[in-house]
DNA sequence: CACTCTCGGTGACTTAGTCACTGAGAGTTT
DNA sequence: AAACTCTCAGTGACTAAGTCACCGAGAGTG
């Protein structure tokens, strides 16, 4: 029994590309579980840079959303949706009596909590003793498509560094032969080679 | 009702300070809760480099090992007793059988994931966002003694970085007039002007 | 076609991390 | 007490990463 199915009393909703769902120090009033689309979840500086937390996936609910909600605390971070999402969402009073009822619906929202809380660790243990350049090769090889469509402001918030820093590596990547840059996109040329940075 | 009464049948056991209690892909076995004393989980990487992910606190439980056990992963980090400790342990059965019947159980368990699940956010935003020398001053500022009792190694996995870098920049702060540097303890002198670098 | 906006490139500089080595001091052994 | 060992910190020289200020190309709009 997947998590939709506790949601599925509550209709659909469309949101469009580019909502900024929440902001930093804004309230969560109920719980969504996303349909399709992804949302991004990220912190900001106070000199712009940012810094992605995590993205949420097609199935399942926002962690972060259900911390503010369980601890009554205000969200700490943004959220904005990457793409057009659908959603459904749930009133609290509906998920606390969920959580009361259902052992496999608990199951669920506890494996979410487990989940992210590895991805969470892995994401310091890189920031903290990763270089750089590991960093950006193991984000280009993750990527499904070929060519990769983004900008390289955004690798630079998904590995946590900034954007010259970023366009220099793919630079020196490019004048190498592994990989072809254009305005926003990245075509990988030698994937082996790339492999052997990590 | 807190934790600790859930585990009031078992018996408190003593473990020796400086006690590795789990390894980087060790498995986890049995629940525990601490009593007295702090735990650090820590990770490691192929240089010798560590970084801190956190520190388990009396009448906490180690949410990693409730991550590993629910999941039926490997423990993803290494556990070390930074003092004596006073632990009792609770066998896998006897943990699943209070989350199927006890709402308050469960509550402290998801407050206690909650909770963590927030300091490893601070600790990315931190790693990602903030220089270095605000996360030294800020860690210096938080310690409750004075002097702090603590190598120039400690503080550098603290807030993940090098020993050398640390020295260079407390040596700085020691020039300034602004704390006193002994082999092993810090002694701060001017908490003012340090808050002023935050 | 002009205007604007996003994206990426670059030089000069600062900050952070690495490597190799040194020496001081504390504790132990002989 | 002298010699030994170990931990802790200091340092110079270097590389990697981040910042700041600026430029120019290209896409989209009116």
């Amino acid at each position: 029994m997947s998590l939709e199915h506790y949601f599925s009393d509550y209709p659909v909703q469309q949101v469009p590309a580019g909502t900024q769902i929440l902001h930093q120090g804004g309230e969560c009033q109920n719980y969504f579980l996303l349909v399709a689309g992804s949302v991004k979840i990220f912190a900001r500086s106070a000199n712009g840079r940012e810094v992605v937390l995590y993205h949420v996936a097609p199935g399942k609910i926002c962690v972060l959303t259900t911390t503010c909600l369980l601890g009554g605390k205000r969200f700490p971070a943004e959220a904005v949706a990457e793409s057009a999402l659908s959603v459904r969402i749930m009133p609290k009073h509906r998920f606390d009596e969920l959580m009361e009822n259902s052992a496999q619906f608990r199951r669920q929202i506890f494996d979410n909590f487990s989940q992210r809380i590895g991805s969470l660790i892995e994401t310091i243990e890189k920031l903290a003793l990763e270089t750089l350049e590991q960093r950006l090769v193991k984000y280009l090889l993750l990527q499904p498509s070929n060519p990769i469509e983004v900008t390289h402001q955004d690798i630079a918030s998904e590995i946590g560094s900034a954007r010259e820093v970023v366009s220099r590596h793919l630079k020196r990547l490019e004048a190498q032969g592994w990989l072809k840059l254009d305005r926003g996109s990245i075509e990988l040329l030698n994937r082996t080679a790339l492999h052997h940075l990590i």
